[in-house]
DNA sequence: TAGCTGACGAAAA
DNA sequence: TTTTTCGCCAGCT
């Protein structure tokens, strides 16, 4: 946790981006996640919401590449702390990397200590 | 214009 | 407890 950056962003309110879409505020979020901590599809998709559409927030990280500002798109793991998205980085190896360099340990495609290091929207940004 | 796809997750069997 | 099924819905073809 030596690398943790305590942050005091606020989010604003969703309905005030002009252009909120799903995708914008799915990028809002997951650029609020702590350095050196992780969070969930579907914990995303509950804060947003839309809990049963976890599927869509994955499929707004595969389209994050193509957003303007950086979405830290490796902080996002499935429900048990599983790499599923790495295929979809430059290299498979390259989620893994990231999230090393942040202190994060990965062993098997899996987060180790996912339950110490999820990091949740809907208890960090609750209003 | 319409159908298909998908980086998930929860409920049912 | 484990596996399977289905809903979610925006973007792409």
């Amino acid at each position: 946790m030596a690398g943790f950056v305590p942050f005091t962003f606020t989010i604003q309110p969703m309905k005030a981006h002009p252009d909120s879409d799903f995708f914008y505020m799915v990028y809002e979020v997951v650029r609020l996640v702590p350095y050196g901590r992780v969070t969930s599809y579907g914990a995303i998709a509950q804060y947003l919401g839309v809990k049963g559409s976890s599927r869509m927030v994955g499929w707004a990280m595969n389209s994050s590449h193509r957003h303007h500002s950086p979405v830290p798109a490796h902080r996002v793991v499935n429900r048990e702390g599983m790499l599923t998205g790495k295929n979809h980085f430059a290299t498979p190896t390259m989620m893994q990397e990231l999230l090393e360099s942040e202190g994060i340990q990965v062993k098997k495609d899996c987060v180790v200590n996912f339950k110490k290091l999820f990091w949740d929207p809907n208890e960090a940004l609750k209003m």
